[in-house]
DNA sequence: TTGCTCCTCACGTCACGTGAGGTGGC
DNA sequence: TTGCTCCTCACGTCACGTGAGGTGGC
């Protein structure tokens, strides 16, 4: 039994973050009769998976989550390691033009090139966003859904019965979930097309592996995979 | 001239972030008569410089710095450039972490050793950080208890089946009961611990081996003896 | 004159931090 | 009894988003 301020000296977090956790439903330590909060062993092992959790960069709302209900850890697992990915990419671009900036010989030239060359992009990015009213498919998937689908590839290919390749299913189910936005239907539809990809014609089996910059056949394989995992 | 929807439309930013980015003094934009704002080239050139500058990763204060002084740019870069590989960082471990929690055959154990992990260098880094005034962890156990300790790693040796080391148990128990003052809930997190060895983090294993004046491998074979006689 | 655009508050988000003013515990 | 700890508001931070309620422009 811990007052706070013994708590968070042994946590390592500020009494105003404890209050802040107890507020959104992370913690709830007893009281005393004078309404003094008593911290226990289990109230500790609750704060460090929340710090942990924290260390993943989970927010408050998906750790109450997966506290609430601990078969939703695989899937915000999956999610934030994309939502990671997508993070890194940024900063690694970020990181990229600075250095270029930096290492010139004129740095506010290389500055002012690159703030054209990001202006020229967002525009280019647009354009291709609404070239024809929106309704045109993308010639490729995102990048992040098209690096999933290597790694599937490659984890079949090193093990075709499919082992290696399971752990990486949920994170293709968060990324459903990420791209219909959460619509129920659209992503039932979605799942739909895909257990239906044995009767796509050949044509529509070209275009879609070349979404995934890829061959028919290799798209066929993790087609295959997915939709027997299900079943 | 533009009106704000326009400008807005050809910048690709909202109505919105041009009201906040004038309300912090990036923008000032003419007036009508009537209080209706006009954009002119100028500002257009601005606000690519503030979307440039926002991919960087500066926050609205920073850019408003460089804006109205431009020898600040070189400092600003370069701190940043500093802040985003310390944020990289942080990102790659948090990658590492969930692929390993992900790939594991068991993803709730592996997540409940990040989280003795993480804790553990929390700790460890709290400790190096005030290394001083008395308040560090003990360097070694009690005499009786060190010595107890060795009498049951040399009856261990003797007998690695355990028969020879099974009366000290009893001598083990006491000592725990002496050590936590008959706090029960001390007790019961004690021997929590111990039996939750196996996922110690090394450094754990180091740090309690070192305060039994022993190695690693000795400290689990006697861990495991007092573990395994008690299931 | 009718919509539509634009205007200015004011409040919400997220994970806390920073006081303020008051009360219980040692 | 005196400090010290703890309590609960309430407001600030950051970069906007989301209305609300009102007015100007075409």
């Amino acid at each position: 039994m811990y007052r706070i301020s013994a708590f968070a000296q042994s946590t390592g977090v500020t009494v105003k973050a404890l209050y802040h956790y107890e507020r959104n439903g992370l913690l709830s330590p007893r009281r005393t009769a004078a309404g003094y909060r008593r911290y226990t062993h289990r109230d500790l092992i609750r704060v460090q998976r929340i710090i942990a959790l924290k260390s993943l960069g989970l927010s408050l709302k998906q750790i109450a989550l997966v506290q609430r209900d601990g078969t939703r850890l695989p899937a915000v697992l999956a999610q934030q390691r994309q939502a990671l990915d997508e993070t890194r990419e940024k900063i690694d671009r970020a990181v990229r033009a600075l250095d270029a900036i930096e290492h010139d010989s004129h740095p506010a030239a290389a500055l002012d090139r690159f703030v054209g060359e990001w202006a020229w992009a967002r525009g280019e990015a647009k354009r291709q966003a609404m070239a024809a009213p929106g309704l045109r498919a993308p010639d490729r998937v995102s990048a992040s859904k098209l690096a999933l689908f290597r790694e599937i590839k490659a984890a079949l290919d090193r093990d075709p019965a499919g082992a290696a390749a399971r752990p990486l299913l949920a994170r293709w189910d968060a990324m459903l979930d990420q791209e219909t936005g959460g619509d129920v239907d659209t992503k039932t539809a979605m799942r739909k097309a895909w257990a239906n990809w044995r009767n796509w014609p050949d044509g529509m089996r070209r275009y879609v592996a070349s979404l995934y910059a890829t061959e028919p056949a290799a798209l066929e394989r993790v087609a295959e995979f997915i939709v027997s995992a299900r079943e």
